[in-house]
RNA sequence: GGGCGGUUAGCUCAGUGGUAGAGCGUUUCGUUUACACCGAAGUGGUCGGGGGUUCGAAUCCCUCACCGCCCACCA
C-alpha cells in the first residue's frame, strides 16, 4: 500500500496527523523556497511583516499572517518564484519594556553591556516560541530567510540607510525642541504619541504691564509660568491695540516679557490672553521660532523642574528678584505635578488666582509609557521630511491600497506631519547611530561618520578609522526600531541606494517588493516610515501592493485586552480547532475589516475539511488501482474518455471557479475567491456531481 | 473638532443602479456502505432613520443617529 492509499483507509480525517507528517516533506523539498535564478518578472515579493517581539503573538497576528500566506500560495500556485521571508523586530523600546518586566530590572540600574545581554537572551527565547507558533500555522515561509532587526545584517543595513541619509543632509543632528518621554527619559517620534484625557484646571493669572494694567492669562500649567517668555493676544482682542509692543510682567516672577500679538491665539477660549512658554505645547514653538523669543526650558529630561538660576539676572529680568529666586528656590527639584500644585499655593498666597474651573484635557502622552509627554531641547538626528510631503503623497498614489480607502490615513497623516522624523533614542537595546565627535585640536565637535565597510559598527567600542577611541566622542544614542524596520525590503535585498549596496544583483531581484501586508493600525508608522526611506534612498515605492488587513475584536466588538479579561490567544485556539479550520476562519474576512473573533465559522472550517477528506476519500476507493492515461481533464475530454454531459458540465464549472477565484486573488480578494471554490466544490462537485456518479459506480 | 469604515435574516457576513444572498440557527421530510453526519424543501429581512436624484436605490447624493478606528496644539 502507498502512503496514499493507506491515507483513504483512514476514516477519520486527523489534520495534526497529516501535519506531522507532510512538514518534514514540504521542508526537504525546499516547497517554498525562493530561487534567485529565477527572473525578477517570475518572481513575487513580499515584505513580510516582522512581528514586535514585545510580547505573545496574540490571535490578530493569526488572523493577518494567515490572510497574507493564502495570496503567497496563490501566487506559487500562479508559478511565480515566491520570495516569502520571515523575520523579527526585537530590539527598541517595546522589546527593552518587555525584558525589564519579564527580568524585573531596570536599564538605567545597569550597564549597557549587561543590559543587552539580558535582551538578547529574552528575545531568543520569545522568537523560539514565535517560531513554533507559525510552524504550527502552516505559514509557508522561507525559513532560509529568517532574519532579526538586530542581527548584523539588519544593523548594518540600517546603518548605511544612515549614513546614506546623512551624505545628502537628509539626517541631522540638531539641537531642538522635541517630543520627550520623561519616563522612558527618551526623545520620540510623532506617531507615538497619543492623546490621553485628564482631569485638569483652568486658572486665570493675572499678569501686568509696565504701565500697571492687568491682563489675566488662562492656562492650564501655571507650572510653566517661569518658562514665560511672551505674553500672547489676539490682534483683534479689544485691548490689543492698547498692549502690543509693551511689557508685561509674568505672575509671582515679575519677568519681563513682550505683548506679541498672533492670530494663533483664541478669542472665544480661555482669556483671550496666553503666556507662551519654552515649551507648553507645539503653537509655543511656532512662536518661539517665529518671533526668535529667547530659550527658558525649565524641565529636565527626568521631568523635573531645574535651570532657573537665572531668574531675576541679567538674562531673566525680573522686577523682584527676591520674591522670584524664592519662588525658584521652592520650585527646582520638585516634579512637573508637584511644582503645579506648589505653585497653585504660592500663587494663591499672593492672591494671584483669580479663578479656577474643572476641565478635561487631552494631553499628549507617550504611547509606551502613558506618560504626559513634554517638549525639551536635546541634541537629535532627524530625517527631513517636512519638505517632502508633495513626494511621500505622490508614493502613496504610485501603490495599491487594498482596500483602497486605507489610503486616505496615510495622505491624512502627511498632510498633518508637525515634526521632522527624530530617530535617536537615549536607549540602549537598538542599533547605533554610526557617528562620533572629534575631540581632536582643530575639528572639536566635528562630526564623523562610519563608511559602509566599517558596518556594522558600534561606536562605543570602535573608533572610526584613523582614530583612536581617546580622540572622539562615541554617538551614545540608538535608533528608534522604527528606523530599523522602515528599511524591511532593502533589509531583504540587501542594498539601500545606489554606492550603498551589499548585494546589487540581489538587491535587483527584490526591490521594489510586490506586496506589503500589514495592520491599519501602523499605517502611519510601518508604511509611512518604509515610504519614506525608498523615496528617499531610491526615489521610488518601497512595494506596489500594500494588503491592510483588520484587526481580531472580542465578542463585545472591542479590542482583546488582558485587562477586560477577553483574551484568546492563538495556543487555546490551536488545542481546540484544526489549523484548516482556523485558516478557514482567517480566510473568510476581507482585507482592512476587522472581525469578531467566531467559533461558527471555525467549526464551519472543520466541516468543509471534512467533506473534502471524504469526498477523497470516495474519489479514492474507486479509482485508486485507475492508471490514467490522460493527464489533464481537458485531455480526456478531446479523447473522448470524458464524454457524458455530466462530466463535461462539472469541468466546465470547475474551469469557470478557476478563473473566477483566480480573478478575485490577483485582486487579493481571497474571500471572494473562497466562496467561489467552496461552492464549486460542495454544491456542484458533491452535492450534484459526486451523487450521480454513485449511479453509476454501484 | 476633522477624516475613514460599519449599520443587510436570530447570529457571522457577502452583495455598489435592474425581481433581496450565503453559512450557521430554526422547521419538515429523506438518507444512513464518502461524510460522529449528509441531502431536499421551507421559515426568516419595509437592507439604521429621514430626505433627494432616477423609469428603477441596499447600491448614487444630502442629512441625522449609533458603533468602531485614525488624526488633531487649542491655553
Amino acid at each position: 500500500m502507498t502512503d496514499n492509499t493507506k491515507d483513504i483507509a483512514e476514516k477519520k480525517l486527523d489534520s495534526t496527523a497529516q501535519e506531522d507528517k507532510w512538514a518534514p516533506y514540504w521542508e526537504k523539498e525546499g516547497i517554498y523556497h525562493w530561487d534567485p535564478k529565477i527572473a525578477r518578472e517570475d518572481s513575487y515579493v513580499i515584505d513580510t511583516p516582522p512581528p514586535t517581539v514585545s510580547g505573545h503573538l496574540h490571535i490578530g497576528h493569526v488572523y493577518s499572517f494567515t490572510q497574507t500566506d493564502l495570496v503567497g500560495r496563490f501566487q506559487r500556485m500562479m508559478g511565480k518564484n515566491v520570495y516569502y521571508p520571515i523575520g523579527f523586530d526585537d530590539n527598541g523600546l517595546p522589546t527593552e519594556r518587555l525584558v525589564e518586566k519579564e527580568k524585573n530590572v531596570r536599564a538605567i540600574d545597569m550597564t549597557r553591556e549587561d543590559f543587552i545581554k539580558i535582551c538578547h537572551e529574552v528575545v531568543d527565547k520569545s522568537e523560539d516560541v514565535f517560531r513554533g507558533l507559525f510552524r504550527r500555522l502552516g505559514m509557508s515561509y522561507d525559513w532560509r530567510t529568517e532574519y532579526k532587526t538586530i542581527s548584523a545584517n539588519a544593523r548594518k543595513t540600517s546603518q548605511m540607510s544612515a549614513l546614506h541619509l546623512y551624505s545628502k543632509d537628509d539626517l541631522y543632528r540638531s539641537v531642538q525642541p522635541s517630543l520627550w518621554d520623561p519616563l522612558d527619559r527618551t526623545a520620540i517620534a510623532q506617531a507615538e504619541v497619543v492623546e490621553k484625557e485628564f482631569n485638569g484646571v483652568m486658572y486665570q493669572i493675572p499678569f501686568t504691564t509696565e504701565d500697571g494694567q492687568e491682563v489675566l492669562i488662562g492656562t492650564t500649567r501655571p507650572e510653566l509660568i517661569p518658562a514665560c517668555v511672551a505674553l500672547m493676544c489676539h490682534p483683534d482682542h479689544p485691548r490689543a491695540k492698547d498692549l502690543i509692543g509693551k511689557k508685561a510682567y509674568t505672575a509671582l516672577f515679575e519677568v519681563e516679557v513682550p505683548i506679541i500679538a498672533d492670530e494663533r491665539v483664541s478669542l472665544e477660549k480661555g482669556t483671550g490672553f496666553v503666556q507662551c512658554c519654552t515649551f507648553g505645547d507645539l503653537t509655543d514653538m511656532e512662536w518661539w521660532k517665529e518671533y526668535k523669543l529667547p530659550l527658558r526650558v525649565i524641565v529636565g529630561r527626568d521631568g523635573l523642574l531645574r535651570d532657573m538660576d537665572g531668574m531675576g539676572g541679567q538674562d531673566w529680568p525680573s522686577r523682584n528678584p527676591e520674591q522670584a529666586q524664592k519662588a525658584v528656590a521652592e520650585l527646582t527639584g520638585q516634579h512637573v505635578r508637584k511644582a503645579k500644585t506648589k505653585i497653585v499655593e504660592m500663587l494663591k498666597e499672593a492672591g494671584l488666582v483669580r479663578s479656577e474651573n474643572n476641565v478635561v484635557q487631552m494631553i499628549p502622552c507617550a504611547e509606551r509609557s502613558g506618560a504626559p509627554l513634554e517638549i525639551i531641547v536635546t541634541p537629535q538626528w532627524m530625517i527631513r521630511i517636512l519638505d517632502k510631503k508633495e513626494a511621500l503623497l505622490q508614493k502613496g498614489r504610485e501603490m495599491q491600497w487594498h482596500p483602497d480607502y486605507m489610503r486616505l490615513r496615510y495622505e491624512d497623516w502627511v498632510n498633518n506631519l508637525k515634526w521632522d522624523w527624530g530617530i535617536s533614542r537615549q536607549r540602549y537595546f537598538g542599533v547605533p547611530l554610526p557617528f562620533w565627535y572629534s575631540k581632536r585640536k582643530g575639528e572639536e565637535g566635528k562630526i564623523i561618520a562610519a563608511t559602509i565597510d566599517e558596518l556594522p559598527v558600534d561606536p562605543l567600542t570602535t573608533p572610526p578609522r584613523g582614530y583612536t577611541m581617546d580622540e572622539v566622542e562615541p554617538e551614545k544614542d540608538v535608533m528608534d526600531t522604527w528606523a530599523t524596520s522602515s528599511v524591511s525590503p532593502q533589509i531583504q535585498s540587501q542594498g539601500i541606494a545606489d554606492g550603498f549596496m551589499i548585494d546589487a544583483e540581489r538587491h535587483k531581484k527584490l526591490f521594489p517588493a510586490d506586496l506589503r501586508p500589514q495592520g491599519h493600525d501602523i499605517i502611519t508608522t510601518w508604511a509611512f516610515y518604509t515610504t519614506v526611506k525608498a523615496t528617499l534612498h531610491q526615489n521610488t515605492v518601497p512595494f506596489h501592493n500594500l494588503a491592510i488587513s483588520g484587526w481580531c475584536l472580542a465578542a463585545d466588538k472591542t479590542k482583546m485586552s488582558k485587562s477586560k479579561n477577553n483574551v484568546i490567544t492563538p495556543q487555546q485556539i490551536l488545542e481546540n480547532h484544526s489549523v484548516e479550520a482556523i485558516r478557514y476562519w482567517a480566510a473568510n474576512f476581507k482585507l482592512g475589516r476587522d472581525t469578531i473573533y467566531s467559533e461558527e465559522i471555525l467549526k464551519t472550517g472543520r466541516r468543509t475539511l471534512t467533506k473534502l477528506w471524504n469526498a477523497s476519500r470516495l474519489v479514492g476507493m474507486h479509482v485508486s488501482d485507475l492508471k490514467p492515461a490522460h493527464k489533464t481533464a481537458a485531455d480526456a475530454v478531446a479523447h473522448e474518455v470524458i464524454h457524458a454531459p455530466f462530466d463535461r458540465w462539472i469541468i466546465g464549472q470547475m474551469h469557470q471557479t478557476i478563473e473566477t477565484a483566480t480573478k478575485n486573488f490577483l485582486e487579493y480578494d481571497y474571500t471572494a475567491a473562497l466562496e467561489a471554490i467552496e461552492k464549486f466544490f460542495w454544491k456542484d462537485y458533491c452535492d450534484n456531481y459526486l451523487e450521480l456518479a454513485k449511479g453509476r459506480l454501484y
